[in-house]
DNA sequence: TATTGCTTGTTCTCTTGTTCACAAACTCGC
DNA sequence: GCGAGTTTGTGAACAAGAGAACAAGCAATA
């Protein structure tokens, strides 16, 4: 009895988002149980993975049936530990901080954008209409902060991800800033390395990395199944 | 003799762009040569693991010393198959569209955005500044032009990498028109698992996948090192 | 209740990736 | 030219992950 609790492997927490991905899609278009076969299918990924990956949140399929997409979708979330929304501020906001900021997808998701700061005076004070989970309430808005008062702003609505779209050379002092406030992860937009405690995960996505790990499997095209 | 066109694991190609945004910032404080373990200390990685994935490439360093810089970005260039620019189109003019269009970073790295295609029709026309590898010629500009015009566009410019920044429902007829134009390789932002051929090497950079990856290390805070 | 058909959960094997540890090789100063 | 100090490149041990294969278990039907 591994119990749901035990250790789920790094190579399984990343995938796990992408199963979601999928049972909600499922769920939208009205199916209610889905087999490994079919799920693997819709994730690209190979079917004896995903019963594996699935085996560590618990044994929560049917044999001969296959698993409660519904069901399976809170387990996933519940091992994710997506409970309630995790409200995000955003540090910068310049083109891609903007676009962002205007982004739907994030409160929809359950990661409400729900403050912005910037160090340009320019910027402060401009509004963005905010959406959270539960439709969009047009009247709400997000004001833009200027980042001095990070602290403040993240103590006061209760904010645990940092989000950083500064440019590269502002990246570290925006880490170090979020770090301060009490932020509890952060996933940044600057191509540079972050130094960080331990106690924040973070991850950079970074699109000119993505591009150049492209390019080798397009060199080596047609010999190479792509890894995503 | 393992030969520089030897297999590199794909963990190596990875990390790769790492590497070589790290040695692009040595350059430019004017370091000449690096070791195994600064190296790893900027990337964030173990030195042994540097070591063993610059042995793929070939035996560049010097025993003693460590690794030219230039020398060994060159090298990572060749490997990751980065000769020249790869043009890029951008589909879909949205939100994201626009921030990826004005970020000039991308031509820095060696991927000029060189054309945008949009299906709706206010958007047709609208001039965006240019930004090449060799400086910002201001003049330059790149017109957002329809999407039926996309195989046109993509034959005239010798376009070969495309960006997908439209919304999800979008998505997949996009990847289709990409394809049947002759793209190489293909970025999307939309968070749907795309099908195409084999020989199309594509990636996804999914904002809310990475959000709910951080959450489950943010749960398990302090007791798991981040993984990116 | 027995039988049939299907799908999960898990075991086992193979492959890939990581890390340690150290010999080989190079530089520099003397 | 030699010795001291450094750093690479790689063999070997170890860990993690992928995938095939199949027994166990459930539903449905008769
Ligand atoms: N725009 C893109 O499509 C894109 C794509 C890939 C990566 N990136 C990366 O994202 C980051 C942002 O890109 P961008 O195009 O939005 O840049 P930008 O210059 O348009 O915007 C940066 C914003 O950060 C603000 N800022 C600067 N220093 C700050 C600080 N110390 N604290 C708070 N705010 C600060 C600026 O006032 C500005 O509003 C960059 O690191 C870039 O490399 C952007
Ligand atoms: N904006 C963000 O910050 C952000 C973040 C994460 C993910 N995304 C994803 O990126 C995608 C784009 O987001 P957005 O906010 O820019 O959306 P958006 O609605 O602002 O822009 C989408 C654009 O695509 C165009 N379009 C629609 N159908 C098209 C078609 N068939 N061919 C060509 N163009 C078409 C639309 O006219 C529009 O200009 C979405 O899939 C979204 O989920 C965006």
């Amino acid at each position: 009895m591994p119990g749901p609790s035990a250790a789920v492997p790094d190579a399984t927490v990343e995938r796990l988002p992408l199963y979601h991905q999928v049972l909600a899609d499922l769920a939208r278009e009205g199916e209610t149980t889905v087999s490994s076969v079919r799920l693997a299918e819709l994730a690209g990924v190979n079917a004896a993975k995903v019963r594996k990956d699935l085996s560590f949140l618990g044994s929560y399929g049917t044999r001969g049936v296959g698993y409660d997409v519904e069901f399976l979708m809170l387990q996933v979330q519940r091992t994710l530990g997506l409970t309630g929304d995790a409200r995000v501020v955003i540090v910068g906001f310049g083109n891609l901080g903007q676009a962002l900021a205007n982004y739907g997808g994030f409160g929809e998701r359950g990661f409400p954008v729900t403050a912005i700061v910037d160090a340009d005076p320019d910027k402060i004070g401009t509004q963005v209409p905010r959406s959270d989970a539960n439709g969009e309430s047009a009247t709400e808005r997000v004001v833009v902060e200027h980042v001095e008062r990070l602290a403040e702003v993240v103590r006061d609505h209760k904010i645990t991800v940092g989000v950083i779209a500064t440019p590269q050379h502002a990246a570290q002092a925006a880490a170090d800033a979020l770090v301060a406030a009490g932020i509890q992860s952060i996933l940044s937009f600057a191509p540079v390395v972050l130094d960080v405690p331990e106690s924040v995960p973070w991850r950079k996505v970074d699109l000119a990395t993505e591009l150049q790990i492209l390019s080798f499997y397009q060199a080596r095209s047609g010999s190479l199944q792509h890894p995503a």
